[in-house]
DNA sequence: TTATTACATTGCAATATTACGATAGAAAGT
DNA sequence: ACTTTCTATCGTAATATTGCAATGTAATAA
């Protein structure tokens, strides 16, 4: 089928499996990593960086800023692309909050 | 296409997006959120607790073995399920070591 | 041995993702 | 207005993922 039942799980378990989509291809990770050690964050270079097509790139930027992770500012003729500090913070705890949910001192197995 | 070209990318961004992919699932957080709460993490169990069928979680289930996140022994005639802690912690980081790039003074934008 | 129970695996059908050429749109320069 | 430059979107082909029925396997019980 390929249609993922997200009313059998919870907003919290939704929300987090789609955020984690996101990151689920090294070039968007390419591309965050990109974004943070750059302060020249333009559409442009990706294309160079990355050795994809324009299209994809286009593609891969526009599921980062769907997931809010990333926000373009126009620049006459190019985009600045950058981080939004807000929201990264906020995916960061969604993640955290799984990890540290888990004790470690597990008395299973 | 639908196939990734893993070799434009560096080993971290090609694993961390490998991972990336395991949490993309609601089915598989809930999984790890359950076997975090519960100390009894039997597969069965788990067809009662989600919605799903037997085949599917088993799939869900082999793709968290895949990773490294859980391990199973058997126990008897069922399966204990249970978190290695060793790569949790070692998934965290991962994850943080991302996070943590960001220095959340952007100059940019 | 013959069930029964608990999972795993196989084999599909349906949907999603990835990649890119082609094309469109919008701003800036000539 | 015309061209150039940069990015977005559309359409499409190839591959991946999701879900489940059916079947396989291994351990226990009768």
């Amino acid at each position: 089928m390929g249609v993922t039942k997200t009313d059998l799980f919870t907003d919290y378990q939704n929300e987090l499996a789609k955020i984690a989509k996101v990151f689920a291809h090294p070039a968007r990770i390419a591309i965050l990593e990109y974004l943070i050690q750059s302060d020249t964050c333009i559409n442009g270079d990706l294309v160079q960086e990355l050795g994809l097509a324009q299209a994809t790139i286009s593609q891969h930027l526009r599921e980062l800023k769907e997931t809010g992770l990333i926000k373009g500012s126009i620049e006459g003729v190019s985009v600045c692309y950058c981080i939004d500090p807000i929201r990264w913070t906020e995916v960061q705890n969604l993640f955290q909050g799984l990890f540290d949910g888990f004790p470690k001192i597990s008395g299973c197995c």
